[in-house]
DNA sequence: TTCCAGGGGTAGA
DNA sequence: TCTACCCATGGA
């Protein structure tokens, strides 16, 4: 076992950010609140295991790795990464906590070192679970990831548990048996031709992670992926930090319209309109409105 | 049986 | 640009 110290940039909370998706309940992740564990497939083929918890000594978290051989140098340099990525360690957040202590819904962002989104290793990865989230319930999504990374996914060579699968193992598993076994109904077909994308290399989703397009553009790009609309491109534009887009779905219009609209049926304007002052943090403001208080 | 879930694509206007 | 309709799946 192998340990690692990844120090973020304070003020950083390890359990808010893991706390701060649902993503953690999806696999490969696993969550038993105190510790996130994955599963990783690195490029070199190697499988390894990373149980992510919190420090009181650092700002920051502790990775325990484990493997079934030692690791290389780059190998350790690539699990660095993409738990730094994960985590959004060294994101800025400074204007925000700036802008949140004017706001009492939104205070406990700064209080608690909150404000960091839980994302996968992948943007190829939160593409495909952002597809499985859509037009159906959240136990569904379970459902469909889980058996995805189940039945397509590299096996850990030390317990019986999978890494999330590439894009090439989706292509080469295909549209049918995505809908038969894996029950993704129809979002099957984006599944399949996106994973068929990336695989040869046509579509380029990790260098989204360090863009220079506008976020307009980058919007519209993604809207461009068959099976990503409006809500989909939104919520991925979060997962990629870029916050001036908010993804109305049937929460966000429920939360809207109990809060700030009496219960009474909202547009998506009106939705927009609420949080359009927000600017470039829109999404943040949304997502980590405290809704009860 | 019908409806709808943290929607999206398409045709037709 | 806007609307109506269809799209698998599974639970209420």
């Amino acid at each position: 076992m192998m340990r690692l110290e990844l120090a973020a940039r304070p003020p950083f909370n390890f359990q808010a950010t893991v706390r701060s998706h649902g993503w953690r309940r999806l696999a490969p992740f696993s969550w038993d609140e105190e510790r996130l564990r994955r599963v990783e497939r690195l490029s070199t083929g190697r499988v390894v295991k990373l149980a992510i918890g919190g420090s009181d000594e650092l700002t920051g978290v502790i990775v325990a790795i484990r493997a079934n051989e030692a690791l290389t140098d780059g190998e350790v340099g690539e699990i660095e990464g993409k738990v730094r990525w994960m985590l959004g360690l060294e994101e800025e957040l400074t204007d925000f906590y700036g802008l949140c202590e004017g706001e009492p819904a939104l205070r406990h962002v700064v209080e608690e070192g909150k404000g960091h989104i839980l994302r996968s290793p992948t943007v190829y990865e939160d593409v495909v679970k952002t597809i499985c989230t859509t037009n159906c319930t959240w136990r569904q999504t379970e459902g469909m990831v889980g058996r995805l990374v189940e039945r397509l996914g590299e096996p850990y060579p030390l317990e019986p548990l999978k890494a999330f699968p590439t894009p090439e193992a989706v292509a080469e598993a295909g549209e049918n048996y995505l809908k038969q076994e894996v029950r993704m109904g129809y979002r099957a077909s984006s599944i399949a031709q996106l994973s068929r994308q990336v695989a040869s290399g046509d579509l380029d989703l990790e260098g989204l992670k360090h863009s220079s397009l506008g976020t307009a553009e980058l919007y519209k790009w993604l809207k461009s992926i068959k099976g990503v609309g409006q809500y989909a491109a939104a919520h991925i534009l979060s997962l990629l930090g870029r916050y001036d887009y908010l993804g109305i779905d049937t929460w966000a219009r429920k939360l809207v319209s109990e809060r700030f609209f009496d219960g009474a049926p909202v547009t998506d304007e009106e939705v927009q309109e609420v949080f359009a002052p927000w600017g470039k943090w829109r999404f943040l403001a949304y997502w980590f409105w405290d809704w009860v208080g």
